[in-house]
DNA sequence: ATTCTATAGTTGTCTATACAAGTTGTGCAA
DNA sequence: TTGCACAACTTGTATAGACAACTATAGAAT
């Protein structure tokens, strides 16, 4: 094994794999390293551009784009005119996208087959005409759909359409395309909002998914707006024992 | 008082509650603006910097700025040499913290206590171990504690921490401090990965929680890092009812 | 003791310029 | 037709300098 490494490793010179990492970087990288080794702790002030700057000996307009990316990264904390400090808390980036399920599925290097249970138009109740922002009793239109991975069911998407989004979703064939590809490519996204939370299965729902009655689910409801509209409300629900959300983070 | 400054200052001065937008944000809400009308649909290509900066009239560094931040966020996606295009899937970028519970708690307005179950170190079991990366049968901390909302248990917390990145784990005072915060203190953060899951709460994780048997909960694991050491192991078990992750996006 | 003011230090924005590095298409040569 | 070189265009990085906006502090005036 390379344990000799170590010891041998000149203090300075470490073997550049990349042919020089870009000066930003390696401000970037310094300024980790002192935080990941606890030299500088949260709280602690990070040096100004002027000293990092002749530190470097780079231009502050370099120094400038790095502190202002690892601010942004959620590493450090800057106020204008007072100075830079380790962030406290550190931010999980856990950049869940609004992924049609269908790519995700096709990404783990599985099939995906949907069935399609309803597709209609209703009258929507005071809830869902004050959550559209409509009118009550307006008519949205309503799809349910169940979703397999391999044959399994694995997401049971029940939504609500705003026709003046949308204006021909019920046309849409979603044995072809999926519903959030199709919102996506005819009403631009503008706003989302979504929320997690942990139920149980529903008789209906355990059914559609293959459940039995009592079995825990996740459930994404999620809300996306789209210019003026608010362009569908979606429930979500996923088996528990078959999904999960994850996230990392690395300093 | 300095009132005659209104009167003296030149008349072009309206009162801008933005008193100008930078520049480089007025390219942005520009660039924005054609994405959310469906002027510019996913997969079109975005005007090279040298056309937005002829046609705001500012350097190509600021019309630089404005497109490299819209990257950052998942609005478009660049490739040096070949252009800019509108992304084809917009993040939502749940910045889901490594937050304090004590804090989270606070910052809504309620009141934290907390009850200290277990307190101990154990041997590490098989799987264990391996998730510290330790030898089998190595001492580890083990702490379990319910923390509460206004007197409501919203949080079982199963926790297994490696000594050899908090070494007095075991002597702190978790009625005064979270183990969370004790470990963001003692041992700095370099890398975590969680997953949320939905399952039934066990019989003692519902007696802990004061729920009934069979009741849904949101399930996190977490796993820290703290330079060379896997830190700490955590389970948290949040009643399902009482609790939801939430994000949200704007274009 | 309190309040105001000047000042030094800090980050925020912006310019004009330069070169490096990657992509794409065109036209020439084999 | 195929392959290759080259030019044009794109984004990436970096510089030196300038001024604006904001904060904190020390000192002066009250």
């Amino acid at each position: 094994m390379t344990d000799s490494d170590a010891l041998n490793s000149p203090p300075m010179t470490f073997t550049q794999l990349t042919p020089t990492l870009p000066a930003y970087e390696q401000v970037k990288a310094f300024v980790k390293q002192q935080i990941t080794t606890g030299i500088w702790r949260p709280g602690d002030s990070v040096p100004s551009e002027a000293a990092l700057q002749q530190q470097f000996g780079v231009s502050r307009m370099t120094v400038n784009r790095a502190v202002k990316e690892l601010a942004v990264e959620g590493v450090v904390s800057r106020v204008q005119g007072s100075g830079t400090v380790v962030a406290q808390l550190h931010r999980i980036s856990s950049t869940l996208e609004i992924r049609d399920i269908h790519d995700e599925i096709l990404a783990r290097g599985h099939t995906h087959s949907t069935q399609v249970l309803k597709v209609e138009a209703v009258r929507a109740d005071a809830a869902l005409a004050q959550a559209f922002k409509l009118p009550a009793d307006t008519e949205v239109f309503h799809s349910v759909l169940v979703h397999f991975e391999d044959g399994v069911a694995i997401q049971l998407e029940d939504r609500h359409v705003n026709p003046a989004a949308a204006p021909d979703y019920q046309q849409a064939d979603f044995t072809a395309t999926t519903p959030t590809r199709y919102l996506l490519e005819h009403a631009p996204l503008t706003e989302a909002s979504y929320s997690i939370e942990a139920t149980l299965a529903s008789v209906n729902e355990a059914k559609c998914l293959g459940l039995k009655r009592g079995e825990p689910c996740l459930v994404m409801t999620r809300s996306t707006v789209s210019g003026p509209h608010v362009a569908s409300l979606v429930r979500l629900v996923y088996p528990g024992m078959r999904y999960s959300f994850s996230g990392q983070f690395q300093l």
